[in-house]
DNA sequence: CACGTCGAGTACAACGTTATAGAACCGACG
DNA sequence: CGTCGGTTCTATAACGTTGTACTCGACGTG
């Protein structure tokens, strides 16, 4: 049922490697043979076993996109213009799930390298860099989204620092003063948060703002329901913000729930932003600010990156790229 | 840098056999044996190549996981349930995009398959059954989602036909008399949205309320565009519906932001309902009430379904399975 | 006409793994 | 004390593909 190249090369009466050599394309077979093989191999359905060619090649053309969560939208279309980048350039990707722990990041960086895959994009990376360096057993390796020391891979990543203090900004020319932030976090892979807590700060003390940690919400994931619980307990806590920075889109989507539930209006009472331009909050009510990195190029970037890495420069100094982003205003915070 | 196992043999002392056999945990292997392996094992870090296990084995060990799309939310919260189940067996999902046409669904099924997948999970099925039986290469094959006629290959779905109509029905009960369908579409693709219709068309006719085809809209695609649009063409034709069902939720979410812009109040004006409880839909404002199907159990009995017919019954008659799904009425309907 | 060059094709050896067959050793049993 | 059955290990041959080295003509060119 399943032919090889061998029975192929019967059919058509040449030799394997001759059959091999239309496969591949090579040039130097005469166009009668070449037709010939060609017939064959359509007669046979013949398709070519992939771990063999891997094998002999060294090469297995996938490469592996290590997300923490599938289904979390801004990394589901991240994964999207991911696996497009990759296909145009001939890369299959392999995406796996990390569950945003070092220990799930660490199995899946190791564990799917089984020599499966030649290259890896870890996105966003929450392990240590001195981690990284110890499973980095030579799999080429770009780190997709925040980190802040240069570390010992490839990195692409818009300037969270400049993104929340560009929002931050934003919130405060409203005339907000008690600006809250939601998305805080205690782990190690508060990476991210950090670098937007950081810019948050950093827009309140230029605007005179004293920082109050009290209007600084943690969440343990970055999911909907994260969202809404931190502005639940900002509500009933006493400190009364009326605006808040959401670190992630999704965390915006649940503050805009628990806002509407405790029957304050978005934005009269209560300006909203978030990260990530998801497609959600271009539909939402009222639609989200948020700010949006340019994903399309993030992707592109990381699949260049990468792609360099594996063919052409295997050993030469890690290169960190900055892409731009877009605060998109929208009802959240300028009304209707 | 990178060992084989003849590398770590030379170094333990044994044959390359033997520290195959660890690797795969064979038992008649001398403790001491065993300890020297292993440590040679770790010494070098070696980790099998398995592009030659496969080559050897004929089998890959990944499964293939065909989606219209990555971020359409309903196949990013399917796929993470078909990712952990295939996972619990030791599988590996390659996660790939259709884009909904049947071009590249046949592009996906027959370009991926080159031995490099040991099963397909297509959802949901565009391709016609003779399609599928032309492609159908001897890959074992599931169709997860809708389909009519008892197809070449197995298959896990929803009763569609039952869910549109309760849902429907659900509408009626409200007191609602004109509803409105959103996402019927006239392409091959449109098997779930045939279905989708056939219930909503039933549930009329059981409350004694003709069919008016000024009330169902079509949608190119579903996305939260398309329902929008598809609203606001509802609004402007004339018709004036009361309720709206939508054969997917992101087409309802566009649908609650369209009226929400026309100024009507939901449920109040209009009530809405969609299709599959999606994460989005328990956030939004209003709550969107949906047909939810039990994702979870679908993903793993396709997993079930694919790994069976790999394993043992390779040529057995195609199966088909019905899983439950559950009315979900929120806010949309039931109002506050 | 000898010579190199190029085109078209072939034979064979890898790539790293596992299955098969069998060798060497051990203890137990008739 | 020879034989059997079991355990532990090894040598070797695949799996299907592609790179290398090689053969055999045909075609100029000097």
């Amino acid at each position: 049922m399943r032919h090889r190249l061998k029975d192929v090369a019967e059919r058509a009466g040449v030799s394997v490697k001759t059959v091999s050599n239309v496969v591949n394309g090579y040039q130097h077979v005469r166009p009668d043979t070449r037709a010939r093989v060609e017939q064959a191999i359509a007669e046979l359905r013949y398709r070519p076993n992939l771990s063999a060619r891997n094998l002999r090649k060294g090469r297995t053309g996938m490469i592996a996109l290590a997300v923490p969560e599938l289904d979390a939208p801004y990394y589901a279309e991240l994964a999207r213009h991911v696996v497009t980048a990759a296909a145009e350039q001939g890369w299959t990707v392999l995406i796996g799930r990390t569950g945003g722990g070092t220990e799930r990041e660490r199995a899946v960086a190791a564990g799917i390298g089984g020599h499966l895959i030649d290259g890896l994009i870890l996105s966003p990376p929450a392990l240590a860099a001195e981690d990284l360096a110890n499973l980095h057993d030579g799999t080429p390796t770009v780190l997709l989204g925040e980190r802040v020391a240069p570390g010992p891979a490839d990195h692409v990543t818009i300037d969270d620092v400049a993104a929340a203090r560009e929002a931050t900004a934003h919130l405060i020319a409203l005339g907000r003063r008690r600006v809250a932030a939601i998305g805080a976090r205690p782990t190690a892979e508060g990476t991210g948060a950090r670098l937007r807590l950081a810019g948050y700060a950093a827009a309140l003390a230029e605007a005179g703002i004293a920082y109050d940690e009290r209007l600084v919400a943690s969440a343990p994931a970055w999911r909907r329901a994260d969202g809404a619980a931190a502005v639940r307990h900002l509500l009933t806590s006493g400190v009364r913000p009326d605006a808040v920075l959401c670190f992630d889109d999704t965390l915006a989507l649940g503050a805009l729930r628990a806002l509407h539930e405790a029957g304050l209006r978005v934005p009269a009472d209560m300006a909203v932003a978030g990260f990530g331009d998801i497609e959600d909050g271009r539909f939402s009510i009222p639609t989200l600010t948020t700010v949006a990195p340019d994903k399309e190029r993030l992707a592109r970037l990381a699949v260049d990156l990468l792609a360099d890495r594996i063919d052409r420069d295997r050993s030469g100094p890690p290169r960190a790229l900055t892409v731009p982003y877009r605060l998109d205003t929208r009802e959240s915070t300028l009304g209707r």
